[in-house]
DNA sequence: CCCAGGGATGTAAACGTTTACAAAGCGACG
DNA sequence: CGTCGCTTTGTAAACGTTTACATCCCTGGG
């Protein structure tokens, strides 16, 4: 139906032989400018577009990227596969996602990483916490690796510092002078290993406590699964609480939407008898009025897709640890 | 580093051909029992894969499919290309992603449309409205394709009866005993070509209160945009009407999300002063309780790969209208 | 006992590129 | 005038599969 022609017809045309077209139309050295130019234009005469398959089979390039993500449902991965998406349109990537559900599909990313490679120039991964399988990923991946989200020895790595950011989210509160502060949590199920992200912001929360003289409750703190549902179920939880907290810091703004609503249920103002703070700046948050961290999820994509072709080429990087501002809005205010 | 092994180990190994290899891996017919055996026994051990450019160029298939989505920001795609990516996961099929974001993004699809076919299997076409280009995609299209929210000629499709849907919608309120009811669209730009799916439900809209025998008013049709900001701020210009409505229906819960808002900004009471029903069911639109029709995206996602697989297998198929359901929650309630 | 027929296997030519290597052309320099 | 060296070009061998075709062997029917 559609003719498609081959490096053969472009010789065949110009008169010179395909290995001289192969070269003009990459812009090889050693040709000279009136054949080059005669090439290009029958190149262009004939729509030519070099096969990909057959070209990446002997050259080793695929122009591809595997991205992997967490998985297909919230906003995080998303955004940042936006990000990543619009560096590599440009620069004329593919990529090659697969998620990753569970821990069974963490091992298996080890496990068959050879066949991967062999697909790919480079390999993206997306708050996929393989250094809780692998201290390193020198051994598995062939091609270079960046991860999002955490540090990675093998891998260049573009990440926020949880720890600190929740810190400072829950120093916020307490500057607006709360003494009950409850926590609603990303939590892995009791039967996974422990995951970096939550572990390290809860970390933050207590930093903060601690900082501030204030005890530990484990009352206080409550499981919310990373969705909006599982944060309402979470503050309904906190509420039930004999000494309920006047304020929250939710590990991610789906989560706070889940308690900003279920707050509502139970009567409650928010921020005049509850106050709520999340994590993400997620794109309802502005409009929702949620006070929240925000991590430059769509620039996060941005760096990483950019460092991996960076790195495709052979150039050096470095890690970049992204700023996370506080974004004070309407959910949040001084303690009654 | 990684030991690839080929096709000719495994025949140096087992001592027959290479021809007999690739029969016995791929299952074809002709093959002694023992030898297929014998093969799948070293290819385990060797654990070899087969080499996908390779042998894709030789046989054509590239178990790859593309999937164009209109853009990489809303639910709605990324929903949507969550339930596709399930399938392919399991049927062993790689999505190629390119986005589409402006009106030359469309019509570029078309113009290399042979570059896309030469490396994919068939082609997923997710709202993206290819029918304002061109009558019948047969002529670009060299693979099976299907196309998601449109009809269109030379695809099988899966849509849902838009006008139908934003029909009922407003029946609802109408039911409820509203008489001014604003419209939230997702207009497109002045100068785009006009789209079929904000099209349809306004007229659904319209037809609804055509048949309650109530008068079409412009001022009370404002544009969204598709995002909440923009549901945000059409909200405000219907609230300056000289009689503003009592209820609106939004051509998506993101909009209405702002819709929500932005009520509350005014002081309004969601259901008591303000109805407002959405479009979509996003996850979201639970935990705010917003009354929706609901899109089952994900399944929808589901089918339309299952479709694409089918066709790519030779299959015939059908067109799928997939129904809208209203789903009652807390953001509507007679008017008072 | 011969031959047809069919299943199992091997041989080798594709597929469309890239690339190592050889060769040719040409000017400059000793 | 021969040779060296550089640029430009061509030849042909990869890359790792699939597949058309040939070959071989075995069985069963005549």
């Amino acid at each position: 139906m559609i003719p498609r022609s081959t490096i053969k017809d472009i010789a065949r045309v110009t008169g010179v032989s395909v290995a001289t077209v192969s070269r003009a139309l990459r812009d090889l050295p050693n040709v000279a400018a009136a054949t080059r130019n005669r090439v290009l234009e029958v190149a262009e005469a004939l729509k030519y577009e070099a096969h990909p398959q057959a070209s990446s089979l002997v050259s080793g390039r695929t122009w591809t990227v595997g991205v992997v993500a967490p998985h297909f449902g919230t906003w995080f991965p998303f955004r940042t596969m936006g990000g990543i998406n619009s560096v590599f349109a440009q620069a004329g990537y593919d990529m090659l996602i697969s998620v990753m559900t569970s821990a069974e599909d963490r091992r298996s990313l080890l496990d068959d990483a050879g066949a991967l490679c062999r697909r790919v120039d480079g390999i993206l991964l997306i708050d996929t916490f393989v250094s809780v399988e692998a201290d390193s990923v020198d051994a598995f991946f062939d091609r270079p690796v960046v991860a999002v989200g955490e540090q990675l020895a093998g891998a260049s790595s573009i990440a926020i510092d949880n720890r600190d950011a929740a810190r400072r989210a829950v120093e916020h509160l307490l500057e607006l002078g709360h003494k009950r502060i409850g926590l609603v949590s990303g939590a892995s199920g009791p039967h996974d290993p422990p995951m970096p992200v939550p572990q390290q912001r809860r970390l933050g929360y207590r930093d903060a406590l601690e900082a501030a003289g204030l005890p530990i409750i484990n009352e206080l703190e409550a499981a919310g699964s990373w969705t909006s549902a599982g944060g309402a179920a979470a503050l309904k939880q906190l509420l039930e609480c004999d000494d309920p907290p006047t304020a929250v810091f939710c590990m991610s703004d789906e989560m706070a939407f889940g308690v900003l609503r279920e707050a509502s249920r139970h009567g409650l103002l928010v921020p005049q008898d509850l106050s709520v703070i999340g994590f993400d700046d997620h794109d309802l948050a502005a409009t929702l009025g949620l006070t929240t961290m925000r991590q430059a999820v769509g620039e996060i994509g941005v760096r990483a897709a950019e460092t991996v072709i960076a790195l495709i080429g052979g150039e050096q990087t470095d890690d970049i640890i992204w700023d996370v501002p506080l974004v004070a809005r309407e959910s949040t205010a001084e303690a009654s």
